[in-house]
DNA sequence: AACTTGACCAACCGCCAACAC
DNA sequence: TGTGTTGGCGGTTGGTCAAGT
């Protein structure tokens, strides 16, 4: 599973790291520290370049590393969060612990990736028209005032009711936020329309569709209560 | 049994920003 | 201010394994 070591010409080594040198490497940072990674080579003894030892440090040798299989409450987080930040991995494994971001990343390209690929295809499709109509009338309230359109848009809908605590939202309430608003409810009605993102059932909750309250205002939304919900809203808003 | 294919993941590569001098 | 160094990050590669043919 990992690449066969090898010696350059320049006499560093490459590939796959044997005990004795993750021996090596853990002793030297457990005395002067994970730093200077420079130096580490030459003070641990080892025929690696530095980049490569602070790799290993950090995504395999170091403490509280978690291995193994990715909780739902995981999954449905780095969902969350990649949705937020994108492809900022490391912004992603630092909200969850024991979890590196090249491990994140791995987990996201060989599993995630393709469960929000089919779902987001299988949605789109069948919901295109509707989609693009909504969209349209979003654009037209974004031209309103911010108040009323704070208290008369849609709810922001999540994937999971296992992550409502993950939203977060800046103080300031600019245009930036608005958009960044709108298009996670899009998303997240197209994402939740068919079935629960990932395991967790979901509700519709209409005592928490107040957009912009002081916790940023999550909605809940069940799959089994979608097609009158999303019809109701979208009638009382844009109708 | 032999071969092919795809999934998985550790490790590498190249770029960039921050920092020191 | 310019240049070199360092650490950090995201994208990609390559080797192994398991399932399928």
């Amino acid at each position: 599973m990992v690449r066969a070591p090898v010696v350059d010409k320049d006499g560093v080594k490459r590939g796959a790291w044997s005990l004795e040198e993750d021996g090596k490497l853990r002793a030297y940072v457990e005395k002067y520290g994970p730093c200077k990674w420079r130096e580490v080579p030459r003070l641990a003894g080892l025929m690696r370049c530095g980049k490569s030892c602070r790799l290993r440090w950090l995504n395999y040798l170091r403490p509280g590393l978690k291995r193994g299989n990715y909780t739902n409450e995981e999954n449905d987080l780095i969902y969350k969060l990649h949705q937020k930040h994108g492809n900022r991995w490391s912004r992603i494994a630092a909200k969850l612990p024991g979890r590196t971001d090249n491990e994140v990343k791995n987990h996201w390209n060989a599993h995630l990736k393709k469960q929000v690929e089919s779902k987001a295809e299988s949605s789109s499709s069948k919901h295109e028209g509707k989609q693009k109509e909504l969209r349209s009338h979003v654009y037209e309230a974004k031209t309103e005032d911010f108040t009323e359109y704070c208290s008369t848009t849609f709810g922001i809908v999540e994937s999971s009711c296992l992550s409502q605590q993950t939203s977060s939202c800046d103080d300031n309430f600019g245009t930036e936020l608005i958009w960044e608003v709108e298009d996670y409810n899009i998303n997240q009605l197209q994402i939740g329309y068919y079935e629960d993102f990932w395991t967790e059932p979901c509700v519709w909750d209409h005592s928490q569709t107040n957009v912009f309250s002081e916790d940023y205002g999550i909605g809940i939304f069940s799959p089994q209560q979608y097609e009158t919900t999303y019809d109701h809203n979208y009638c009382d808003l844009f109708g």
